[in-house]
DNA sequence: CGATTTCATGTAATCCATTACATTGCATTG
DNA sequence: CAATGCAATGTAATGGATTACATGAAATCG
């Protein structure tokens, strides 16, 4: 269209030469649709934001034109003016860790259901990062953060932080967090070895500085103290979540000569370390040894033998965590909650009675 | 706040309360700095964006009144202005894979050095999810992306799109593509599979819609050429690429009765999954049946036993793509460039002479 | 029929920072 | 000393969309 030679001059010449036969320009703006729809840039906003209170007719026309020529609102100036822009930032520690993955699925599930759209944020522990980060939504380049570890990052926000705290959870009461009970859950996956017989089991734990693995092992000892058993500092050592760790454990443990018969890890990932080192010392899971684990991420059914472990409701926190989020933000009113799921385990080959008499 | 009665009246009286002893106002903006610091806006944005043009005495009281106000520029309202928002979105089929992980680290790394931050968004495969996120690029909330999926996203943009695509490649010779040299990859693996004196070997393979995957079976086949051993159909199948898809195609081998002392897998997780199966069906790997992978995950030595594979230079492929994307953007003339890295392959203990004498 | 709503649309202010251009004062030069 | 250049800073235009308020026309009411 517009390319007869009979062109409307049009009232005010201004400098740019936007007007020539052929159509160069790109990224078009709500005027240039407005002046090829022949409206003001307001309806075509309207027709585009909220289309019932556009006539039938030029709002057809509109979407016509805007198909026709491709136009994209340029979301910056939207947000800028709105001052929302419907985009919140998962932060976790380690995208290697498969434990987050479904959690990020439930967070995007729920995220897209109420037309939110998630970016992801590695932080690699840096407490750097994880600032850098905080500082887009203090920039106002997104609404809100989901943290996934124990820290709740500075926003120069006044009043409530577009904060909510998924997995882990932090003591500040105004944070709203989501989380397993750890205590209860571990309590059950020591229970469980008890229950099949065992009197020496060894607890693997993670780093003190996160409060849910300082429950994981008050469910521990907990459990211990409900069979009667005395709880061992010297059958307990604390890893970092990772597989060496797991496998460093073990081996510190035989080293100095500890005797155990299960092996209870607070995540799965030293579980698997765990079983590693113990099939390289010949000691053979479960009959030897059992071997528990905490998370049931993806791989903790392809172990060898496959991971007993407790099962943590990742999806549910994600999703929890997300509509936590959102509620937040429509109103910064709501008061912040703890909310607290249940985990369950999940009995696979790694855990069996002991065999050794002792 | 400021209740008492006698307020010394301050010499300006603008309608800003922005002196008295409080200060109770949360989101600032230049204006507001302008005003504290007593000089225009253009000078405090100055004294932000370029230090060095700004008289030594007025930049650091402008920084000194920033920091007191706590002021956090808008970056929506920057990026408006400047049209760049110094955010690339990374694109990921799945997050649970953990091949991608590194891969992404290795984008992060550069990201950084540039003063780029990266958003990863998960597509699932989906193609919505996946227009979802380039939208984004058309709507200027992101400068780029760098895509780890064979498709490239439509962004109306004129001329380059902003777009790299890693790990896979596309056929378009407009995408810059940073991948490695899958067919010779293959083919060292297989190589050495023929090397260690096996006849029978099976290919697990991928989706046949990646064009890596056809390359992966093109090296295997070239592979068995070189050996002038010939290409059985019936020695292939076709997974995708999930530990399940690797059990489904050790079991379909098995129960159709075919013979092979080896197994070629395209990935990991199928190698995984087919060493699970034939775990199950009671032959040892490596003494009864060999198995190959492809990527090197992290995973990849803590099976049992250790999985042989061919190790992508992850990191190098991040850091690469993130180079040709900042290229890019800085210079939209730049011409697209497919770089090839090479893939060397990791010996562990999943790969051992045939014992079956045939 | 004049007055009052209601509906559809237009005009212009607004969001906030960046930056081209203008201005001021001072130092340097012939 | 006038002329020139430079450094430092200010004024105001700009980016693109949203939306409060204004306007005009049509519909409704008494």
């Amino acid at each position: 269209m517009s390319g007869d030679g009979s062109r409307r001059k049009r009232p005010s010449a201004k400098g740019k030469p936007s007007t020539p036969a052929a159509q160069p320009a790109r990224v078009r703006t709500v005027k240039e649709i407005a002046a090829a729809a022949n409206v003001s840039v307001a309806t075509v906003s309207r027709a585009l934001q909220r289309p019932e209170i556009v006539s039938e007719t030029t709002r057809q026309h509109i979407h016509e034109v805007v198909k026709r020529l491709g136009y994209t609102p340029n979301a910056l100036a939207r947000n800028l003016r709105t001052a929302r822009t419907r985009l919140i930032i998962a932060l976790l520690p380690d995208i290697a860790n498969p434990f987050f993955s479904e959690v990020i699925r439930g967070i995007e599930q729920v995220a897209h259901e109420s037309g939110y759209s998630v970016l992801l944020g590695e932080t690699q522990g840096s407490l750097v990062r994880e600032q850098a980060y905080a500082d887009m939504v203090a920039a106002r380049q997104a609404d809100g953060i989901i943290t996934m570890s124990p820290r709740v990052p500075a926003i120069p926000v006044q009043g409530r932080l577009p904060v909510v705290n998924a997995c882990e959870y932090v003591k500040d009461a105004q944070i709203s967090s989501v989380y397993v009970d750890n205590i209860a859950a571990a309590g059950v996956a020591v229970d469980y070895l008890v229950m099949l017989g065992h009197r020496d089991i060894a607890f693997v734990g993670g780093p003190p500085s996160s409060p849910i693995c300082v429950d994981r092992e008050q469910g521990y000892r907990l459990a211990l103290k409900r069979a009667d058993m005395a709880f061992r500092a010297n059958l307990t050592v604390a890893g970092d979540f990772s597989i060496e760790a797991g496998e460093r454990a073990i081996e510190l443990l035989l080293a100095q000569g500890r005797s155990f018969s299960a092996v209870f890890c607070a995540n799965d990932e030293m579980a698997i370390g765990a079983m590693r080192a113990l099939a390289a010392r010949g000691l053979r899971v479960p009959e030897d040894v059992s071997v528990v684990g905490f998370d049931d991420i993806r791989f903790a059914r392809y172990t060898t033998p496959a991971l007993t472990t407790v099962a943590q409701p990742k999806n549910a926190l994600g999703r929890e965590a997300m509509s936590m989020l959102i509620e937040l933000l429509n109103d910064v009113g709501v008061p912040p909650r703890k909310r607290v799921l249940s985990a369950d385990l999940v009995v696979r080959g790694s855990t069996a009675p002991p065999s050794r008499t002792r």
